[in-house]
DNA sequence: TTTAGGG
DNA sequence: CCCTAAA
C-alpha cells in the first residue's frame, strides 16, 4: 500500500503526454491555452522527469526504498501525468527545446510486448480495462543506495476522479516556476555518459483481435489490487538518506526555479468527478478533444497539421509532435468537451543510448534546489528489458554536497531500462497496410512521447520494412503470430517538428541540421541541452510535487451542476469512447484518421425536457439574440451547453413547433412548450423587427 | 467573444 | 452540432 500510495502521481505530477486532439470549446485562460501550443513532450522528457520525481519521491519518503517491488499492472492510480512546464524565457525555452528533442537525437526504442494478463482476466472482452500497465522505473545507482520507483504511464482514469489533464493550469509559484522533474536543471555527464543514449521504452501491448471493446468499462476493478511492482528493484536495497538532509537549506534559493514555470494540465472545470475512463492509451491519444477556443484549433491544424510538408506519405507523421491534443475529458465540458492537453514538456528528442544528468537541484523537496552543477540525475538507458530502474549515488552519498559539487561526483544515476506504457488496443483491418498499423501505433504511442518517433514493428523479430504490405502479406493477421509481433520506437529523422527546426538557438545551429540524422548530433555533447542549462544557471525547479499537488486541492472544488447535468454527463462520458477509439484507431487513410482526430465532433446532447422548459423561459424573459444571457440566467451550470447550443436548440424548437407532431423525433417536447416556443419567437421576432424598423422610419420621416 | 445563420 | 462571418 505504502508503494501504491507513494506511487500514486496520480493527477498531482506526471501528465499524460501530448495528445493529438484538441479539445474544443474548452474555456480554459489564454495562458493556459497558449502554452498548450507550445508543449511538446518526448521521452526524453519523461525520462527525465521521472527520475527527478523518483528522486523527489524517494527523499520525502520516509522509507525511500520501499519501492521495490512489482506493481499492479493495472494500477491506473499509478499515472504519470505529464509534467507540463514551460520555460517563459524564449530563447532559453529554444535551446532547452532544440537540444533535447532534436530529432536527430532520439533513439528510444519502444517495444511493444504482448500480454496477455491485463486485461483478459476481468474483463475479456474488454480490453481496455487494463490499459494501464506499468511504467516502471528503476532508478539506479552507483553508489549502492538505490532506490526503484514505478510508475505508469497510463492514461487510464485517476483514482481520484481527475480526468486526466482536461484542462491546465499553470502553477506559480510566486514569481517563480516550477518544473518538476527540474528538466532543465539536467546535464550531461562526461565519460560515456555525455554521449546521449538510448533511452528504451519498453511498451507492453498487447494486440486485441477485431471486435471493438465495449468502452462502456467500469473503472477497472484491478486497479485495486494491490500485486507487487513489477519491475521496480534496485540494485541495491540499501536506503538512502534523504537528499534534505544534506542539502542546505538555503532560504535566498526559491522553492521554485526561477524562470520555470510548471504547469499541470488538469480539468478545472466543474467538479464532474468522473469524466475518466478507464480507456487505453489508444483511445486516449487518438480521441480528439475540443476545445473551446477555436483559434487553437485553427492554429493547431494549420500551422501544425496543414503545413507540414515533410509528413512522409507512410505516415511516419510528424504531426504527433505537434498536436497532441489530450484526450482527456473536461469536466466543464462534462465529458464532451475535452481539453487541449499538450504536454508542456518542450519537446525534446530521446537520444539513443540517452545518458542524461540531471542537477539535484531539481530533484530536492521542498523546492530547495541547488546551484546548477552541484549535483546531478544521471539517466541511462540500457538494453535489458527491466523497467525504468536506477540508482541513486547522489543521493545515498554522504558525501558532503559541496565536496560533490566540486569534484564533482555528487551524481545521481538513474538508469531507466525501460518503460513500460499502457496497454494499447489497436483495431485494424486485416487488409490495412502495415504502413496504417505503424501509423495507428505511433498514433497511440505519440500520444504518450509527444511525438517524433516513428513506429517499426518487428514480426518475429524481423523488421517489417515494407508499409505498402497488408498485414495479411507481412504476415501479422493471425492470432499466433501477434505473439511475435513487436513495434519499436525509432527516432524519426525525416522530420523535425517545427518549433524545433526554428532554430534561434546557436546551439542547435552548431549542432547541425535540426533534421539530420541522429549520429550527427547523438554523439557530441548535447549542446543546446547544456545551453539551456547554462542559459538557466539558477536553481531550477524543484517542489514538482508540491505545486502540482496543492493545485490540484485547490482547484477542486464542490459539484455545484444540477444533478441532472451531472448525470448526464457521467452517464454519457463513456458513450464517446467507442466511436472514437473505432475511428481513431481504424485508420487507414492517414488523412481521413487525421482529419477525425483533430476535429472530434462534440458528443451529441439532447436537450431533456427540463432543458428545453429552461430554455423556453429564458428566452420568453431575455428574448432570441441574447444568448449568453440565455446561457448565463438558465445554464450556467450546464457547462456543455454554450451559447450557441442553446441558440441552435431554440432554432431547432421553433423548427420543431412548426411541423406536425408526426415529423417530429427524439424526445418528444410538450406541445405546451412548442407553443410557448412559437410565441415567444414571435414575440421577439416582432421585437426585433420593431427596433430595427424603427430608426429608418424615423429618418424617412426626417428626411420626409 | 457574441451573434446570426448556413451547413 | 459545426463553422464562420461580422460585429
Amino acid at each position: 500500500m505504502v508503494l501504491q500510495k507513494r506511487l500514486d502521481y496520480g493527477s498531482s505530477g506526471y501528465q499524460v503526454p501530448a495528445m493529438p486532439h484538441v479539445p474544443r470549446s474548452a474555456r480554459g485562460k489564454r495562458s493556459v491555452r497558449k502554452k498548450v501550443e507550445d508543449n511538446r513532450m518526448c521521452a526524453f522528457d519523461l525520462l527525465a522527469t521521472v527520475a527527478g520525481r523518483l528522486l523527489s519521491e524517494r527523499q520525502n519518503s520516509p522509507t525511500p526504498c520501499n519501492i521495490t517491488g512489482t506493481s499492479n499492472p493495472t494500477a491506473g492510480k499509478d499515472i504519470i501525468k505529464q509534467e507540463q512546464f514551460e520555460n517563459e524565457k524564449p530563447l532559453k525555452a529554444e535551446a532547452f527545446d532544440q537540444g533535447s528533442c532534436d530529432e536527430s537525437a532520439l533513439g528510444s526504442e519502444i517495444v511493444f510486448q504482448r500480454q496477455s494478463g491485463y486485461a483478459s482476466k476481468e474483463h475479456p472482452q474488454i480490453p481496455f480495462a487494463t490499459a494501464s500497465s506499468p511504467a516502471s522505473a528503476f532508478v539506479k545507482s552507483d553508489n549502492r543506495d538505490s532506490f526503484a520507483g514505478e510508475s505508469i504511464i497510463s492514461s487510464t482514469r485517476a483514482k481520484r476522479g481527475y480526468s486526466l489533464g482536461t484542462n491546465t493550469i499553470t502553477k506559480k509559484c510566486g514569481t517563480q516556476r516550477c518544473i518538476p522533474g527540474s528538466m532543465e536543471s539536467y546535464e550531461y555527464e562526461g565519460d560515456g555518459i555525455n554521449t546521449p543514449r538510448q533511452a528504451e521504452w519498453r511498451i507492453s501491448g498487447k494486440v486485441i483481435e477485431r471486435n471493438a471493446p465495449d468502452m462502456n468499462i467500469p473503472e477497472d476493478p484491478m486497479d485495486l489490487d494491490a500485486k507487487p511492482p513489477a519491475v521496480v528493484s534496485s540494485d541495491s536495497s540499501a536506503e538512502v538518506p534523504s537528499c534534505r538532509d544534506r542539502v542546505p537549506h538555503d532560504s535566498s534559493v526559491p522553492k521554485c526555479g526561477d524562470g520555470v514555470e510548471f504547469s499541470v494540465y488538469r480539468d478545472d472545470d466543474e467538479n464532474s468527478s468522473g469524466c475518466t475512463y478507464p480507456s487505453p492509451v489508444t483511445t486516449h491519444a487518438c480521441r480528439a478533444q475540443r476545445i473551446g477556443d477555436r483559434r487553437i484549433r485553427k492554429l493547431l491544424t494549420s500551422k501544425y497539421w496543414k503545413v507540414d510538408p515533410t509528413m512522409s506519405k507512410d505516415g511516419e507523421l510528424a504531426n504527433t509532435d505537434v498536436e497532441m491534443k489530450s484526450v482527456f475529458h473536461s469536466r466543464r465540458m462534462p465529458c464532451t468537451r475535452q481539453r487541449t492537453q499538450r504536454s508542456s514538456f518542450k519537446r525534446r528528442k530521446l537520444f539513443e543510448r540517452c545518458s542524461i544528468s540531471a542537477s539535484d537541484g531539481g530533484i530536492f523537496r521542498d523546492g530547495i534546489s541547488n546551484p546548477p552543477g552541484k549535483g546531478g540525475i544521471k539517466l541511462e538507458a540500457s538494453d535489458s528489458p527491466a523497467t525504468l530502474h536506477g540508482a541513486n549515488g547522489a543521493s545515498s552519498s554522504t558525501t558532503g554536497q559541496k565536496s560533490s559539487y566540486e569534484s564533482g561526483d555528487y551524481h545521481v544515476k538513474l538508469s531507466i531500462k525501460s518503460f513500460k506504457v499502457p496497454e494499447l488496443f489497436i483495431e485494424i483491418p486485416e487488409n490495412a497496410t502495415v504502413g496504417s498499423l505503424k501509423r495507428t501505433v505511433l498514433e497511440a504511442v505519440t500520444a504518450i512521447l509527444g511525438g517524433g518517433l516513428r513506429v517499426g514493428v518487428l514480426l518475429q523479430g524481423k523488421k517489417v520494412r515494407d508499409d505498402c504490405k497488408t498485414l495479411r502479406q507481412a504476415g501479422i493477421a493471425h492470432a499466433e503470430k501477434l505473439d511475435n509481433l513487436g513495434f519499436t520506437l525509432e527516432p524519426n529523422p525525416r522530420q523535425a517538428p517545427a518549433p524545433l527546426t526554428s532554430s534561434k538557438d546557436p546551439h542547435l545551429l552548431h549542432s547541425g541540421d535540426a533534421t539530420e540524422p541522429l549520429a550527427r548530433i547523438a554523439p557530441a555533447k548535447p549542446a543546446p541541452y547544456q545551453g539551456a542549462y547554462d542559459a538557466n544557471p539558477q536553481p531550477v525547479l524543484t517542489s514538482a510535487a508540491n505545486c502540482p499537488e496543492s493545485d490540484r486541492d485547490s482547484v477542486q472544488s464542490p459539484a455545484d451542476a444540477p444533478s441532472l447535468d451531472k448525470t448526464t454527463a457521467n452517464s454519457r462520458a463513456l458513450v464517446p469512447v467507442p466511436q472514437m477509439n473505432a475511428e481513431a484507431l481504424s485508420v487507414v487513410p492517414l488523412c481521413k484518421s487525421r482529419r477525425s482526430e483533430m476535429v472530434q465532433r462534440r458528443i451529441r446532447r439532447p436537450f431533456s425536457v427540463a432543458e428545453v422548459e429552461a430554455l423556453v423561459q429564458a428566452v420568453e424573459k431575455l428574448g432570441t439574440g441574447r444568448w449568453r444571457d440565455v446561457k448565463l440566467r438558465a445554464f450556467d451550470n450546464a457547462k456543455h451547453r454554450t451559447y450557441v447550443d442553446l441558440k441552435d436548440k431554440w432554432k431547432t424548437l421553433v423548427h420543431t413547433a412548426r411541423i406536425s407532431p408526426q415529423q417530429r423525433r427524439g424526445e418528444p417536447v410538450p406541445q405546451e412548450l412548442l407553443d410557448r416556443v412559437l410565441s415567444a419567437h414571435a414575440y421577439w421576432s416582432q421585437q426585433q423587427a420593431r427596433l430595427q424598423v424603427k430608426p429608418p422610419p424615423a429618418q424617412t420621416c426626417l428626411l420626409l
